[in-house]
DNA sequence: TCGAGCTTTTACACAACTGTCATATTTATT
DNA sequence: AATAAATATGACAGTTGTGTAAAAGCTCGA
């Protein structure tokens, strides 16, 4: 599995090599940024999975960050875990209300500050939508993690279930396979196209069965990819 | 039986100590906290059977933390007893509204303290599903503690225990490693994520008897994690 | 302080899955 | 009908994730 990434935000350089080293050895990507502009920057660009922000930039920005990252539409789900000193608790209080995830106070353990960090990796990746999707007896339970034909349990692959995930939220529309290779295998990762044959491949044989073929809800669209659609497939 | 476990939450030393000292007459365990912080740590770890938290923390962080322990889905039913003190009532009103069991006034009598936290106990250990819980001839009973295959008692140690009743009372869903520690090991416990393989192995061995294996339905699901189902697996 | 009973970690074997290739098969074009 | 282009299919090997057993660590009570 692909390790998460964690942006640190501290003035100061020394105190983020050590909180990357207590990282990276719980097998976390880290990268840093010395300021808020850096490091909002980097946000905007990279979407990491998670911020550790000091409250003490110079020019009291990092709350002032938060509250930035909160209020726009494309970072605020960006999890924030608020790094502040002794003395100053009472601006715990105030990071929470502006929609910090978690704080915690210098010095602190390693042990602790990976330990909150996952939790609130955790606590983040849940927030998936989780309604079954069905598509005429077709069925896919994001909650279960499974797909069901007439309410039997079908078997695939991790990555065919993702695919067809992918399909039956986007319905009827034609994705190249670069397209497919962004959204179901995610961003960048270098595989041959032609790999998203052979999963589409599998997923059609994977929604035969003895009575109905699902299969052919994927359609191919010749020279451009693939396409879930209900209505029976048809010419150009 | 195991003696109940309350959080004391104040700032002041000499006020935890002074209820302590009564609870513990009762045979109440305590644990303590002088922060905000240091509490939803406490809180998230151990989950305590109740907590006793003063309105007045510095910086106003009872009644948000408070709010903060209802909103989060993994303590939102660890019952809470606000204390306030006297000309504060009006907070009482708010800390209700927010999602406190009860409030008591300080100064006030420790029969009246252990009253009401008795009260509050019970009331949530009401709370608490005793009934047992049947899936096809695989019952798990919480009140004797005990799993019984047809009728007859399966052995098997308390972390497996506590991981079927999780799976249990919450089937059909898929949850990673991650998750189930979060709610059977419990919070910020820093463990191994492979260790919960280990628990569902025993798990899966204790469930196997000589006609019957129930372990086959913990499910794994490759590449997230773990599901308890009754919808048998499937050919490929 | 020691030992029993669990829990956690570690190490290795094994099975499942993935990505790629080589080879059919289909479709479009002339 | 012949040819070119694109997709379908089956097989293979490398990789990844999980099962399993055994060892190392804890905890609690005698």
């Amino acid at each position: 599995m692909e390790n998460k990434c964690v942006l640190i935000v501290d003035d100061e350089s020394a105190i983020r090599e050590m909180i990357r080293v207590a990282l990276e050895m719980s097998d976390i990507d880290c990268m840093e940024a010395g300021s808020a502009q850096e490091a909002h920057a980097h946000i905007v660009d990279h979407k990491p999975d998670l911020v550790l922000l000091d409250w003490m930039l110079p020019g009291a920005s990092g709350i002032e960050l938060l509250r930035r990252l909160k209020r726009d539409e494309l970072t605020k789900d960006v999890p924030v875990i608020m790094l502040t000193a002794k003395g100053e608790e009472d601006n715990k209080i105030q990071g929470l209300d502006v929609g910090a995830d978690d704080y915690i106070t210098k010095p602190f353990a390693p042990r602790e500050l990976i330990a909150r960090i996952k939790a609130v990796l955790r606590r983040a990746g849940q927030l998936e939508d989780e309604s079954a999707i069905d598509v005429e007896g077709l069925t896919l339970d994001p909650a279960s993690h499974r797909v069901f034909i007439q309410q039997k349990p079908v078997d695939m692959g991790p990555t065919e279930f993702k695919l067809l995930k992918f399909f039956m939220t986007h319905r009827e529309r034609a994705y190249s396979r670069g397209q497919l290779l962004d959204h179901v295998w995610g961003g960048n990762v270098y595989v041959e196209e032609r790999t998203v044959d052979v999963h589409i491949r599998r997923l059609r044989k994977a929604l035969q069965t003895d009575h109905i073929d699902y299969g052919t809800l994927i359609q191919t669209v010749r020279g451009t990819g693939y396409r879930f659609s209900t209505t029976g497939a048809n010419v150009a």
